[in-house]
DNA sequence: AAAACAGTTGAACAATTATTCAACTGTTTG
DNA sequence: CAAACAGTTGAATAATTGTTCAACTGTTTT
């Protein structure tokens, strides 16, 4: 009677109603909960992968890293524009050239913490 | 001449070669960066991250899941499968039910520095 | 033993997405 | 100024993927 408020789209009749609400207690919201499964989508690509653990050690230009992947610029460049939306790498110009580097720090630490974690079960 | 072995799909004629050279000895081997990229991937999911931070604060049910999350049994299990698969999460059955919690603590770990990047630029 | 229920699974459908291709900017150099 | 080059962009194509639907397994209960 309390709860009609919440989508009952599931055909369960036993629930473990306390259990339940402490998990729903402890979630982010909805809005947080997309923008990490965002942030992880874009790192969920193996040519953006390779890209960022190019640019952990020094910033590089569109041809290096075309060269470096063996890519088309065009593959490449597209790929960079997501992850310059979304705050992840930001570019400097100079003359023709586009240099790509990595914006911040937690973003290695994501990768260093998800490194471990792989390595942990082999 | 020296250079033959690897891929040359760009048209790039000027590539500054002791940092492309500098950057391919710092990179994970390909194995690892697609393993990185697909656990990334599975992360990349509203519906999973959603589970997920429901796991962080207690075992749960596939019912209880789709109570939660007002979905199907069968989407959350699909999901579930893959989260089993790539050792994200554990399950334990007892009696008709199975009940899911998380598999170690790096995911929890991956979470927080992800929820902080986030944080970081508002 | 049969009915009821929790959960799984495979096929089908719709939506998303990575790469290619071609055309296009803007900067530099001869 | 024109040619050359670094990089971007939009449309098209192919591949991947999340959810639904229906049928199924296995456990419990009456």
């Amino acid at each position: 009677m309390e709860n009609d408020i919440m989508q009952e789209e599931c055909e369960c009749n036993i629930v473990h109603e306390s259990a339940v609400e402490r998990a729903r207690a402890g979630m982010p919201d909805e809005d947080t909960l997309a923008d990490v499964a965002e942030l992880f989508k874009v790192f969920g690509d193996t040519t953006r992968t390779r890209i960022l653990s190019a640019l952990f050690e020094t910033e590089l230009c569109v041809c290096d890293l075309a060269s470096l992947l063996g890519m088309t610029k065009s593959a490449i460049s597209h790929q960079l524009r997501i992850l310059r939306q979304t705050k992840i790498v930001k570019s400097r110009k100079s003359g023709k050239e586009v240099y790509y580097s990595l914006d911040d720090g937690h973003i290695s630490r994501i990768f260093q913490t998800a490194l471990e974690h792989l390595k942990e079960d082999k």
